[in-house]
DNA sequence: ATAATTAGTTCGCCTTTCTAACAATTAGAA
DNA sequence: TTCTAATTGTTAGAAAGGCGAACTAATTAT
């Protein structure tokens, strides 16, 4: 039991990297995309999460809030997402995607996918069951509370 | 069966930066370590595959010949690794930990190990087999070829 | 009213990564 | 064999992502 779960992380270590290189070398050369996979985290959320502060986007990146200040600036001067204070609390800032910024993340997430379905082709429907079973054990474990 | 695949490559989209992101958090924390997940992993494969060359790495990792060039040698300049020049053919490097990189190697994998483990403590044994076996078929897709 | 907390930003720093240009060595072709 | 190709690494220069520390502004608590 306690070797399982060492092996577990052991593989966690090596195989986690490798996937995230792999969706950034397919990141890259996507058409109509090309942009990184930080950036690309940050307009999916925004996107599921509307009117999100900064605070509740660095906490689910895992992320500080000065590292999160610095990459909505970049999207913010790119016209991808808007930046508005949020009158209820003036401390707080909302965000929301513009037009650009959902079909910039709806592209580069299908460029993403299709390659990445394209290796995940090999599979049978048993192992991508077991894939997803995991992903979705992995989520939860990890989501959000890492700092 | 094709909406299967995409649902597991939106999930290894989502999941693998958390699972990066915690990893890095907990190797940062890491008494005895505090070393970042690329160093990680070159110490990782250098011990795995000793008078491995450049090119060698590169591959594994994922990354271009230069970014590891500039990997090993702040490795080198930590005496964590030797570059020595190999003989028969004299255009290539090896690559060998020294005692020190082995030893520093070890106990960042220890420390990050016993914090995933505490995290992954909570599953079943169903639950961690089903990691286990994800993992084993991501690490066969995403070994290597990715560049 | 003042102190403490919270939300973001700015600053300065370091690391990781890339491309482009280069040197050195080996392998291949004329 | 000699000249050209290809291979292996390195250097230089730039961009991006991450951090902590120090700051401002707004809100909450004492």
């Amino acid at each position: 039991m306690a070797k399982l779960i060492d092996t577990c992380s052991r593989e966690l270590m090596d195989t986690a990297p490798q996937i995230i290189q792999a969706i950034r070398v397919e990141m890259r050369r996507g058409r109509g995309s090309d942009i990184s996979i930080p950036l690309f985290r940050t307009l999916g959320f925004v996107q599921r999460n509307p009117y999100s502060s900064l605070s509740n986007l660095a906490e689910h990146l895992g992320l500080t809030l000065p590292s999160d200040s610095k990459l909505v600036d970049g999207l913010v001067k790119q016209k991808l997402v808007t930046r508005r204070e949020f009158m209820a609390d003036r401390r707080m800032i909302t965000l929301v995607l513009t037009k650009a910024g959902a079909s910039i993340v709806d592209s580069a997430r299908a460029d993403a996918q299709a390659n990445l379905a394209q290796k995940l082709g090999g599979l049978s429907i048993d192992e991508l069951e077991t894939i997803y079973q995991a992903m979705k054990l992995l989520r939860s474990i990890f989501a959000g509370q890492s700092r």
